[in-house]
DNA sequence: TCCTGTCTGTGAAATATTTCACAGACAGGG
DNA sequence: CCCTGTCTGTGAAATATTTCACAGACAGGA
């Protein structure tokens, strides 16, 4: 009943991942242990949290609760849609490039596979000439049409790969039209009511955390 | 004595990361708490565990142990550099780039503000089209030099942007390059002995864990 | 059918992390 | 100099998460 601790949620996602990359049938937990070095009885916990606490009068033992894995192991083929509606990621949502620079004109390139169940619904940048003379398979606009384009396509989220000096302008910019969240690759903690969720990816803090794992 | 609880020092990191940004001198646990929504009470303890348990008969109360932080709040100028030093991250590491696409050549043109500590001394590929014509203020080379080129400049990790089918057979020639960890950018996740942390940034995930974020 | 080996699911114990609540230091004003 | 208001640092309590260890189910072989 008590809902998903967070750290399992993470590893969950992660989990998801590596299933959906590899498709093979059966996955013990014990496999998964050797892929990512986590003990396989969190494994199995984490799995168990998506139960979803059915109460019934199942004993315990196996598959008596949430039935996701048999004696052979878990199958993929179920524990993806039951990750995916245990965090509520089972249904399509769009979302919009801000700033067309070097790194926001990568991802304008981003194949749908690569994206999930995310579409790439709109880019924007302030400089006009860059909208008009980008090749795109999706539609690009000029910054002042953000509100109009977001409200009339219902996006619901932006990725953020402006200058650091424009990043908390556009956020507010985001925010005011109406987006949901923001994930943020500009080199710039934007500031916003906490109500919108900014989640920033940092190429200096990453590299940080990798050296921390690296223990020294 | 006992080392920084991991969550601790994510917080930490981008306490730092914040810290760097503003530069003001004064900030106080309850700024921090409006900047970040974290409670003041745990960013106190995360600073605490800086004063590395120096043990002395100092009692309890303000300024006995770490004294990093007054009656007025904690400087930047000292905090910086403990968490800096805490945290292991208190020298310069050489990292290159393996892979020049779209995505690896945007991350070519970062400045070298942007990146820390870090410091970007190489750039690989496998098309030496790519290598000869790319502009670029760091040396590049085809693929094939680099294990001499990462062990002859000690290069510590390695930033990943291939495509999805290269990623496994670039990861372990990174390896046996002696790379000692991998920022992997590439929609793939490259399986390595456990010595060689891969940490994944996927935008799909990053976008995922944003949307667990806005909840639902 | 019965037996064996494998693997899940899960309470309960062990740990880890966070929150609380308050003692003590310091700066500034009277 | 003393008093007041502010803010840190930190044990101890409260929570959250992880690990353990084992009961039970199932498939496959004899």
């Amino acid at each position: 009943m008590a809902s998903i601790p967070e750290p399992a949620k993470e590893r969950l996602l992660y989990l998801m991942r590596l299933l959906e990359k590899q498709g093979a049938e059966p996955v013990t937990s014990a496999q998964v242990e050797r892929l990512t070095g986590w003990p396989s009885s969190r494994i199995r916990k984490d799995i168990s949290y998506l139960g979803g606490g059915e109460g019934e009068g199942a004993g315990p033992g196996p598959a008596g609760g949430g039935c996701l894995g048999s004696n052979s192991g878990y199958s993929a083929e179920l524990l993806i849609p039951a990750i995916r509606k245990a965090l509520n990621l089972d249904r399509r949502r769009l979302f919009c490039l801000v700033g067309l620079g070097r790194l926001g004109s990568a991802f304008l390139n981003f194949s749908p596979a690569e994206l999930g169940e995310f579409e790439l619904a709109a880019g924007f940048d302030t400089n006009v000439n860059r909208v008009e003379i980008l090749p795109s398979r999706v539609p690009l606009y000029p910054a002042c049409k953000m509100a109009e384009v977001i409200g009339r396509l219902s996006i619901e989220m932006a990725l953020l790969c402006v200058p650091a000096g424009a990043a908390q302008e556009a956020a507010e910019r985001l925010a005011a039209a109406g987006i949901r969240g923001i994930l943020n690759f500009a080199p710039a903690v934007p500031r916003l009511p906490p109500a919108i969720p900014v989640r920033n990816v940092y190429l200096a803090d990453e590299l940080r955390s990798l050296a921390l794992e690296m223990g020294n």
